[in-house]
Parts: structure tokens; sequence; C-alpha cells
DNA sequence: AATACAAATTTGTCTAGGACAAAAAATGAC
DNA sequence: GTCATTTTTTGTCCTAGACAAATTTGTATT
């Protein structure tokens, strides 16, 4: 495997291999007869548990004095901590057959209103998935088959069209952003609250925002930036879009990279589910409450 | 904009921009306080035409050699080529308000049926989509808007839940590759022509594929590579995806980066969506030709 | 002991310029 | 014209050094 397909696997910058090689003697690969690296697929195994463990707080520095399996165990440690012990989601997760996914979860969607399927089933899900990924219990296709089924069923409970005479926000994530899912949660508990939310499922260059944002009228833009894109990055993105983007326009921001973000002007940081309701309410006086049930 | 930033937001190799740089003396950008690059917004746009005529076919030594003024000509020139003149997806796509869009859809699949909406439709809008990047008289915010309502409604017709019984394919595309409108026509159509499709709308790293198709049992993988991907990329991960894959699985590779390419065991380009009925029918022997209308 | 500030360390991304294979174009032979 | 061979073009990789931003450690002050 080359530099590049690894860093795109695993999503670790080229340079950044690089200079863990040069620093840290990990990961060391074989050389082609041009002198290319080419990594073993044990050494992308061990990569995906190191940039775990980074997402989950901890530096490089630690985790390259530890030997693999040393990573290894540090990572079922600090995975083991709270999620939903719930038996039925334990099955759907683990053992139910992909055919069976979506119609498990619109049982749930129907004996549950959708707000109350949102708080109660899909955030435990999303918990759940995540401890999954993080102590490798779950593999990527099988977190993707989930998630994806999913997001198929939320999509078809956002209202899709404007009616365009309430304010509405729009819903997208930048090129480089894969996580979708905790976004599209929000955006249907915005749409609960009162707030038709517009949902753009493809990944959208910086630049092309601000014009979107206008010609659609929007009161706000929600993005999220999960743990993959570094926080960096996401700060980078946010003050460029800020800069940018009509000074009227509130952003709201969410997801692991932004956790503690300086703030900028009319920047909002959602960093739980539960707060949707009270940020709808206090920032967008919403002109009706609505909970439309489906 | 920083070279990062820029990179994402075109789709062009950071080593490339610089060497472009070297070579070329285009983009030229400012630089920073550290000396880092910072580019214009309209070297962003220069880029952007640049990209663009690449994928058209032209190479960077013609490109260069013109002024940005000959390039936006030799676009529009390039780009006047046949492509359809339907009045109603010319004002679907060019005028019509986002909330509309969904439900003109809807209303012409309703008239035809699936694999007619499909080759009628579909074919001709993603056309046109095209054609409107390409010459930028589209922008790509509304260009992402009209696709997504298309995936929205098509992913509706999929059957989402293989019966198990027949042999199903699946379609996915890898991490990097962000046109999945073309592959998801595909699956419909052999959907339709009797292989059921399993849709995985999230992009999956290359190593998990042959695990999930294990999984799932499945004949067949089918992949895209859009424009966007380099043929180079798409190349070795085809060939990776061969060497990891049970051979017995077939590979569908469609999308204009795998115009020409040197055949591998048991891969199938399929580069013309009229070809679907007739490679389902040759190579997977269907158990029905049923043809069920939605 | 807790808080605030300064110094040291860690970390990722940038820089430069060189090398080379794969792809495409140009050349020559038939 | 077609095919095989050379030449040019092009993108990705290489090394090794630099530096700011983030984080940790150390010190002084309340």
């Amino acid at each position: 495997m080359t530099i590049q397909q690894l860093s795109q696997e695993i999503g670790i910058g080229i340079d950044t291999l690089r200079i863990w090689e040069r620093r840290y003697g990990f990961p060391v690969p074989d050389r082609d007869a041009r002198g290319h690296r080419s990594y073993s697929l044990q050494q992308v195994e061990e990569l995906r548990v190191v940039k775990t463990l980074q997402s989950l707080g901890q530096r490089p520095g630690k985790i390259f004095s530890l030997t693999p399996a040393q990573r290894r165990e540090l990572l079922s440690e600090l995975s083991a901590q709270g999620f939903p012990q719930d038996r039925g989601l334990q099955k759907l997760v683990y053992q139910m057959r992909p055919g069976e996914i979506g119609s498990e979860m619109s049982r749930q969607l129907d004996a549950l209103d959708l707000v109350n399927f949102i708080h109660q089933y899909a955030v435990p899900l999303l918990q759940l998935l995540d401890h999954g990924w993080n102590s490798g219990q779950l593999s990527i296709a099988r977190e993707h088959l989930i998630s994806d089924q999913l997001e198929a069923l939320l999509r078809t409970r956002l209202s899709g069209s404007s009616t365009g005479s309430d304010p509405s926000i729009l819903f997208l994530t930048l090129s480089g952003e894969r996580h979708k899912l905790g976004l599209l949660l929000a955006a249907v508990l915005f749409e609960q609250a009162g707030l038709p939310a517009i949902w753009l499922s493809e990944e959208l260059p910086l630049s092309e925002v601000p014009a979107l944002a206008q010609e659609l009228e929007v009161v706000a833009v929600a993005l999220s930036f999960s743990g993959h894109y570094s926080a960096r990055q996401a700060k980078q993105n946010l003050s460029s879009l800020r800069k940018s983007l009509d000074p009227a326009i509130k952003i709201i921001a969410g997801g692991h990279a932004v956790r503690q973000f300086t703030s900028l002007p009319n920047l909002l940081i959602c960093n739980d589910l539960k707060q949707v309701d009270l940020l709808a309410k206090r920032y967008f006086q919403p002109s009706s409450g609505r909970k439309d049930k489906s």
C-alpha cells in the first residue's frame, strides 16, 4: 500500500506519516525498487489504533512510547467507559443481518415519535457505533452499513422543501468531512423546533457556501466537524467562513473538533443535541413551536 | 487561502500545485509572514477553470500556455458540444426554486416508469449538470442541491433490503470519490434487471471492501471513479482490490477515470448505462428479468 | 492550595529542490 | 495509413530543515 493510499485510508496526512517515522520510529514501511514507502496490512491496523487513541485525546508522544499490544490495551480501557448497554441496540449493531437493520429502525421510529426516536434511540445508537469503532469490535464496513440505513430513514423525515415562509437553516458538511449523521440528527431536531432544515448531503467547498446561503435566504448555516477533522483545520475553515459569509447569517458548529473553540461573531457552538431546542428558542424566535408527528 | 484549503477545495494535490508553480509559473500565490503560500480568490477561480479543462482532456502544457481569458474561451468552446437541450431540464437546472426541484422530479418519475426515468430523464439531467459545471454557468452549490434531490429520490426506489435469495451486487465508492450519482443510476438499473443492489452511500476504505463483500455474499462489487479521481489512482486502487478480493467476486467499474483500462481478471468496465442490461444478462444469468414498476 | 503567567516542549504543516516512472506525443520504419 | 521506438511531459514521491500553534511544565503570587 502506497503512502497516499494509506493516507486516504486512515485519514492521516502524508507529511504526518513521514514525520512520525522520522521522530518516533513508527511506522517504518518497506521500500519498493524506487525507494518509495510500502506499508503492510499490519501497519495499517496498528495505525488505525493510533488514530483512534489520538481522537480519544491521547498525544502522539505517549502513544508511540507504548508497544502495539499496550496500545490496544489502553484503547480498550479508554473505550470501556460508559456507553449504552441497551440489549436491542447491541443486537442490532453486532448481530442483525443487513437486510433487517432498516426495518428494525423503522419499527422503532413508528413506536416513538420523531424527537424521542432521536434522543432515545438514534443518539445511543450513534454512541454505540462510536464505541464499537473505537474498541475495534465493529468493522468500519458494518458501521457504515448501519449508519447508512439510519441516514436513509431520517432523510425521508426531513421536509425536503422549504416552504419559503419560515426562516430556514442550511445544513452541510465541508469537503473532507465524512461524518454527517450527527448533523442530520441536529437538522431533524431543528426542524421539529420549528426551523425548517435544508439538507445538503454532498460535501461542499468552503468558497461555495456564502453564495448558496445567500440564494437560499437562510438565517443560519450549520456545519459539523467530527473527530477526523483536525481541530486546526476546523478552526481555519470556520474563521475563513466567518469572513466570507454575510455577518447577519449565523454559523452553527458542532462535532468533536470544535469542543473548545474561541468564539467568533455570530457563531454558536452546539456540542449536545439536547441544546438544540434551547438554541432554537433563544436565537431564532421560532414562529411556531410546532411538533408535527410523522 | 492556504495551500491545503485550496487543495481540498478544488481537488488538486498539494505537490501538484507546487510543481505547477515551479514549471509553468502559475499559480504564483502571495506569501504570508512565514513564507507560506496564500492564494487569492481569483486564483481559485482560475484554477477551477484549469481543473475543468484538464478533466475535459486538455494537458497542462497546453492549458498553461494560454492566458486566463483564452482558457475561459477554450472552455466554452469545448463544452458547447452536444448536450441535452430539453427545455424542462434547462428550467429545472437553472431557474427552479430549490423547494420545487424535488417535487418536479417525483412528478417525472411518476409519469415514466423507473427504467425510462433513468434513461430519458436522469441521464440527460446528469449530462446537463455536467455541462453546466464545465462551462461555469452552474455553481457547484446548485449542482449539489439538484443532484442531492435526485439521489434522495432514487434511494427510496432501491429495495434497501436484500431478500437473501437472489445474488446481489454491492455498490460503493472508495474514500475520496465524491460522485455517487452515476453509480446510483447503475444500481437502480441492475436491480431492475433482476440483480438486487446493496447501496452503501458512505465512502469506504479500500481495505474494508473484501470482508464486507464476503459477509454480504455478493456476486459482484460495483465501483465508480469519476473524472476527479486521477486515472492513476483508480488503476492502483482497482488492482489492489483485485488482489485482496475473493477472485470469484466480480468487480464492475465505471466512470471517466477508467475509460481505457487494461483489464484485470473478472473485471467488467461499464462506461454506458445502456450496457447494464446486457452485462446483467451476459455475466450474471439473472434468475428473473422482472421489471417491477414502482 | 489554587491561580496566573512565563518558559520549554511537542506536534503538524509548510518550505525547497531533486528524482523518476508512467502516460502521451513525436518520430521513424514499413 | 499502422505499428514500434524514442522523446517529452507530468504527477507523485523523496530528504531534510524550519517554525508557529498547542500543550505541558515550571515558577511566582495571591
